[in-house]
DNA sequence: ATCTTTGTGTGTTATAAAACATAATTATGT
DNA sequence: ACATAATTATGTTTTATAACACACAAAGAT
């Protein structure tokens, strides 16, 4: 396991960034990539911290997280097979301002990051994949800073279902969210309280907008949620 | 006027970036930069238009924001001389997600970033600058999440009061802001509405934290508020 | 299997902040 | 200088959501 992982990712491109490295770059990839696995809700890195390492997810589910006033929790973005994250902190040269865990087991590589770098100052591809990411992050966060100040309850939680669709898509069935987060987690996306998750989500059974067994969610008019998280 | 500005941003590396640039580079940006006047209040850019240019304040002040629901107005960031802003959008191949105004009668260089592409192509430390730049704005913006969305009304004010003072910093006296924001920005700064701010603010003139004159706004007790603004 | 912990669900109360209302002041245009 | 509009200020009411309390179910531990 430990080395076919990461060679299938990068021989059949699986993740963007690889296909823009030449051979000699990729050797040097494969031969400083390390793999670790990680437990359910086991923490990856935490805040504060100093970023050493780029890290790739290649199974599993992650999120990002700050741990705010009163133990409060908030996800700040949730991170998906084959995705690279935990850079940021390290091109900004400061500690890290947010923590990651794992939502389920998952198994992630890693990379030195003066080893990314090494290789950026080469590879202008390389440079620009990340100029592109961190563009595109910051432009989702800046639209959460409103989502999350400005919505109400119930605009907050169809969003961040929304989000849960567009990041982990469905189930074969084409219409159960895969990915089964705690009633808290939810909260923690939707800034709020888990008894209002819950409340809320109740509400949204009762209207027929989805449907819920324990943890799985089961979206049955997505038009609608779409339009609640968008005036909520 | 026109071109005086620029030979002395760029002569005196005033601004971090030009520094990173030899003889050949300068003399392109000098060919295509544009100066342009805004009033105070007046919009730059708005949400939703395609990005083609880079923008650099020269003189004044400027503020980047999203309008949400309802006509409430979220400042996402707060630009000062000699500061770069507009290219986020176009590093991301997306139309922006925020709107940029004058807070007071400003002076801007444009740069077409199609030309800013091509010298980052050639030269990795304009790559590294924005790399740089994008990180640590996009480590603000989910500080920003946790700071909007979880401190009371108290904490998010004293909050924009600091970041006021860091980001333009004393008059002469040491104490008072070197800028003056209508309440309503100031409210929307903090997540709040207009009224709020300013019974709060008035709260911190009762508490003798500050001293209000009109928009001048003097600090007087900055630990206090550093202090009510990590844990209100 | 039983005990203990953790997570889910709901009702009730408390409260922070919005919404609304109305002056008083300060700017702005003619 | 005056009229009009915009901004600041403050009091009152309403409301969304947190906080609290408790029951029940599910999952782990001994």
């Amino acid at each position: 396991m430990i080395k076919s992982a990461l060679e299938k990712i990068i021989s059949e491109d699986l993740a963007e960034i690889w296909s823009l490295l030449n051979g000699e770059e990729k050797r040097r990839i494969i031969d400083n990539f390390q793999i670790h696995n990680f437990k359910k809700n086991q923490v990856i890195y935490a805040e504060k911290e100093d970023p050493e390492f780029i890290w790739c997810l290649i199974k599993g589910k992650v999120k990002k997280y700050k741990d705010g006033v009163g133990g409060r929790q908030q996800i700040i973005r949730l991170i998906r097979p084959v995705q690279y994250f935990g850079y940021r902190a390290y091109f900004a040269k400061e500690p890290y301002v947010s923590s990651a865990a794992a939502l389920e087991a998952s198994t992630l590589g890693t990379l030195p990051m003066v080893l990314v770098e090494e290789l950026m100052e080469k590879n202008y591809k390389l440079a620009r994949f990340f100029i592109h990411e961190l563009s595109r992050n910051l432009g989702g966060s800046d639209t959460k800073i409103v989502n999350l100040t400005q919505k109400h309850i119930r605009g907050r939680l169809a969003e961040a279902l929304m989000v849960l669709r567009d990041n982990y898509g469905y189930e074969d069935d084409n219409s159960t969210l895969k990915i089964y987060l705690a009633r808290e987690d939810l909260a923690n996306m939707s800034n709020m309280t888990t008894s209002n998750a819950i409340r809320t989500l109740s509400g949204f059974v009762a209207e027929k907008l989805i449907i819920v067994d324990g943890r799985r969610i089961k979206i049955i008019n997505e038009t609608m949620l779409r339009k609640i998280s968008k005036h909520g």
